[in-house]
DNA sequence: TTATAATAAGAACAAATAGAGAACAAGTTT
DNA sequence: AAACTTGTTCTCTATTTGTTCTTATTATAA
């Protein structure tokens, strides 16, 4: 996403203050308050530094409505939280041979909004190592909008042969379909567009730690 | 809903007055009452403040049949109640140099039950490259148990120098404890044991693909 | 050494915010 | 009726605040 900005001495003193002065109270704090709270003489420096830390994401960006400093809210909307009904259908494991279509809705599983699109969604498990590359590992949970097109790159479940349900890459010319692994040890398999058809494209992962 | 109206100081500060005010006394008072309150001189310049706390659903709107300034009733809050069980708070970016603890909980999230204990958990994104090995990439997120020990090998959010969170593996020994990244290219740092204090271990990841 | 980055102070400016006071209409009190 | 209170609108002025510039000083890297 955003480039690194790796922060400096007096950035992160700044920020730290900013971290502290917002445990306690609401109000934005001003350039001149932080002044006064660091031992600040100039706004102009001050602002510099302020402006670096919007660069790096951990403030937000001034707008001329609402004056004063604040920190960068997490990018999750905490409003989306609220749907009561954001479960989605667990279909089980991916590659095992079975059209989606045809599979039995096993259970259905509580997901965060942040996950899945406002399309419909179901859950796979995945078998494999044939993602690794892309951080999708063996037993991982991915989140697949249902779809029967994508986009060349996209990361898409697909029925292959009829026969098989796999996670891959998507690679389409006119007269052939490509899907490529993310794993350098795997080679990408070439078939004829009408073997392989298009489940869905990925749209979010889970992964348990937990024994 | 109704558009965003974000308060200057001087209506959070009204605000706060009328607030105490309601706290014990029953009237409602006037705009001069207020002035007076609040070492102002100009009634003139009070009504516009008001006005906007009106426009921010605050302050009701004046009628000509009861005078005086009043709260609007509090209202129901629908973000409060819908059930709390499988939501977690969501405690910002890691590695962001402060202790979890002193952190106010910026928002709550849902997760599925499979990605988390029965204990306390809660949710961190994570900031760089340090665990890619593991499959953990930047801007992921990651599903905290809140513990204060670890085994060796676990992967653990700590606070490192009192100053840094960092997700890791963690080796102890009785004199030295390391925090190994799973990252090919980065090296295992070596810390004393007082400066490293572990913040809770790793029960879940997420990931969003959607842009 | 030279060069570069970080830090600091202050001047100047435009926009946002805040304040004072005058005037007025509708109600209330005397 | 006259005097007063109260919410409202208006104009004018003052202060605050984010921003941009220029200028120095210091520390660190080449």
């Amino acid at each position: 996403m955003s480039d690194y900005h790796p922060l400096t001495r007096k950035q992160h003193e700044i920020y730290q203050f900013l971290v502290k002065h917002y445990q306690h109270s609401e109000t934005a704090p001003t350039l001149d308050e932080i002044c006064i709270g660091l031992g600040l003489k100039s706004r102009g420096s001050l602002h510099k530094h302020i402006q670096h830390l919007v660069e790096a994401g951990l403030v937000e960006p001034s707008n001329r409505q609402q004056r004063g400093i604040r920190l960068t809210p997490p990018q999750l909307s905490p409003m989306l939280d609220i749907n009561p009904d954001d479960t989605i259908p667990y279909l089980g494991k991916i590659a095992a041979g079975q059209p989606l279509e045809a599979m039995a809705s096993f259970s259905r599983i509580t997901i965060p909004t942040q996950l899945k699109t406002k399309n419909e969604c179901y859950v796979l498990q995945v078998t494999g190592d044939s993602m690794i590359d892309l951080g999708i590992f063996d037993n991982d949970w991915v989140i697949i909008e249902k779809r029967n097109y994508a986009q060349n790159g996209d990361v898409i479940a697909a029925l292959v042969n009829n026969d098989e349900v796999t996670l891959k890459i998507i690679e389409q010319t006119p007269n052939k379909t490509i899907l490529i692994p993310a794993n350098k040890s795997m080679q990408p398999m070439h078939f004829d567009p009408n073997n392989v058809q298009i489940q869905g494209i990925l749209v979010g992962q889970m992964r348990s730690y937990i024994h």
